[in-house]
DNA sequence: CGTTCAGTTGAGTTGCTTCAACCCGTGTGG
DNA sequence: CCACACGGGTTGAAGCAACTCAACTGAACG
C-alpha cells in the first residue's frame, strides 16, 4: 500500500516531493543532520496544539501547515511551510507547542534540537542573516494577511491568498501567464484564508468566469492577468516582493 | 499648550505615561541610548508603511500600534508595543518599513540602529535570551488573534482581546477583580479585532449587561468574572499566559 | 458498478455593517 | 457664564456578504 516516497500520488504533482534549489546555507542542514531526516506522509501531524517542543523543523520536501484550531472545530492555518524553511512551534515557555504542525503531502522533515539550533546561529553567521531575514519575511506575510482577514472581502482574501502563494513559489509576475501547483483543498484555502469551502469555490469560480484565473485539477493554477489579481488584492506587486520575500528586493548594479 | 510630558492629559490615566518596572536587562538600553530617547505626543506616527527605516524602537513608557492600511481606508492594528518591548518594522529587504507605527498616548521611545542593535544582541546574551522569548510571545499572541480573526464570533474576539490585554498588562486571572485601563478608543478596538466601533460598543455592553465586565470613562475596563469572559474567549487561562506572556509560566520550586 | 469524496451550485438565514439619530462631557468663543 | 460646536459612545433600522444546508456532479477507486 505504501509508495515510493518520490512518487505522484493521491493527484498531486511530483514537484511537491523534491528537493528544493534554495538559496542559502542549506548544506549546514544536509551535512550534520542527514541522519535526522524523517520521511512523513501527507496528514502527518508532527505536532499538536499543546504537544511537548524543543525543537526546529526544517523542511527539506513538502509542504507543511502550521495551524490552530477552537473547541468548536474552526481551524485557522497561520502559514505554510515550504521547501528550504525552517520553523520553530515552541511557545514563550520554552516548553509547548503553541500550534499543530502538519504535513500537507508527503514531505521530508529534518528535526533540530533548540540548543543545536542556537549553536548553529552563533557559529554560521551567513545562516543567521538567512534565518533573520526569512522570519522578517514570514512576519510581513502574516501582516499582510491579517490585515485582509480583519478588513476585507472574500475576493480579496483570495486574490491576495493567490498571489502571495505564487511569489513565494516562483517569484512570478515577472512574465505573463504563472502557473503553479499547491497541495491544498478548497476547504484548506478557505482555513488559510477565513473562508467556508463553499465561498472559496464560488469566489474562485467568479475569477475564473472573468478570465483572471484558470484553475485545473485539485488545485493546479494559473494566474492569466497578474495585475488584475493584484489590483483586486489591494497590493502593489513589486513592492510586497520586496517586503515578503527573503532576498526579493532586486540587487542593485551601479 | 505644551504639558509637562509626565501629566495626565486627555482623560489618560498616568500610568501610560509612566516608565514601567520591566523584568529583564533594560538598563542596556538605558545606558548606551539615553540620548536618543524622544518624547512622542499621542497620535505621532514614527513610521508610515512605506518609509525608510534601519531601526528598532524601543519604548520606555507609553504605548505604540502596529498597523496596516489597505487603499480604501481600512486600517488594521496588528500589535501594541508596550512599555519595556522593542519592535524592528523593517521589512525583508532591510530598509522600508512594512508596517504604521504610531503612538497611542504620549510616549517616550529610544531609536536603536540595526548594526547596533545586532552588536548588543552579540554581546549581551541575556539580552539575545530576554528578546527571543518576546519575539516568540509577540509570534503566538498573533497566531491566537488570527486565530480568531478568521473564525470567531464578535464576542468570542472582544473577549479575547480583553483576557489578552489583562494578561500583557498584569498577568490578572489569579485573583479576584481586575482592572485596568487601555488608551484606545472603541474604533482602534474595532481595528484590532476586525470589527466596526458600533459593534465593539454592542458587544461590549451586552458583557456589561451579562455583569462580566464594567466600562468606565474612555476604556477603564474591569473584569469582574475573569473565567466567564475566558470561556467567551475559548482560551484556558493558565496555558494562555505561559504561552503568550515572556516568563508566563511560573517558576517550578522543587 | 457502487461508493466515496471534493468541488459546484441554489436557496434561505444570519451576524455584522452601514446609516442615521441622539446623548453627553468637554472645550471654546462671544 | 452661557451658547454652541465637536467628538466619542450608544442605540435603532435596514441591507448585504458570507454562512449553512442541501442537492447534484464527476472523478477515482475497489
Amino acid at each position: 500500500m505504501t509508495m515510493p516516497w518520490n512518487q505522484s500520488e493521491n493527484g498531486l504533482k511530483p514537484e511537491c516531493y523534491e528537493d528544493a534549489a534554495i538559496p542559502g546555507p542549506i548544506s549546514v542542514f544536509e551535512d550534520l543532520f542527514g541522519h535526522d531526516r524523517r520521511r512523513v506522509t501527507k496528514g502527518t501531524r508532527l505536532r499538536r496544539e499543546r504537544d511537548e517542543s524543543h525543537a526546529r523543523f526544517y523542511v527539506a520536501a513538502g509542504w507543511l501547515a502550521v495551524s490552530k484550531s477552537l473547541e468548536d472545530g474552526e481551524h485557522q492555518i497561520l502559514d505554510f511551510i515550504l521547501p528550504g524553511e525552517t520553523y520553530d512551534p515552541t511557545a514563550a515557555d520554552g516548553k509547548t507547542s503553541f500550534v499543530e504542525v502538519e504535513a500537507l503531502c508527503d514531505a521530508v522533515v529534518v528535526t533540530i534540537d533548540r540548543g543545536v539550533w542556537s549553536r548553529l546561529l552563533r557559529d554560521h553567521s551567513d545562516l543567521w542573516d538567512a534565518e533573520c531575514r526569512r522570519d522578517i519575511a514570514a512576519h510581513a506575510r502574516q501582516s499582510e494577511r491579517m490585515l485582509r482577514l480583519g478588513k476585507s472581502s472574500a475576493e480579496t482574501r483570495v486574490a491576495y491568498a493567490l498571489i502571495e502563494l505564487c511569489l513565494r513559489l516562483s517569484g512570478c509576475g515577472t512574465t505573463s501567464d504563472c502557473t503553479f501547483h499547491v497541495p491544498l483543498g478548497q476547504q484548506q484555502l478557505g482555513d488559510f484564508i477565513g473562508l467556508s469551502s463553499v465561498h472559496v469555490c464560488r469566489t474562485l469560480r467568479r475569477l475564473a468566469r472573468q478570465g483572471i484565473i484558470t484553475t485545473g485539477d485539485h488545485m493546479d493554477i494559473t494566474i492569466h492577468d497578474v495585475s488584475a489579481l493584484a489590483d483586486l488584492a489591494g497590493v502593489d506587486l513589486a513592492a510586497l516582493r520586496t517586503e515578503i520575500i527573503p532576498g526579493g528586493s532586486p540587487p542593485i548594479r551601479p
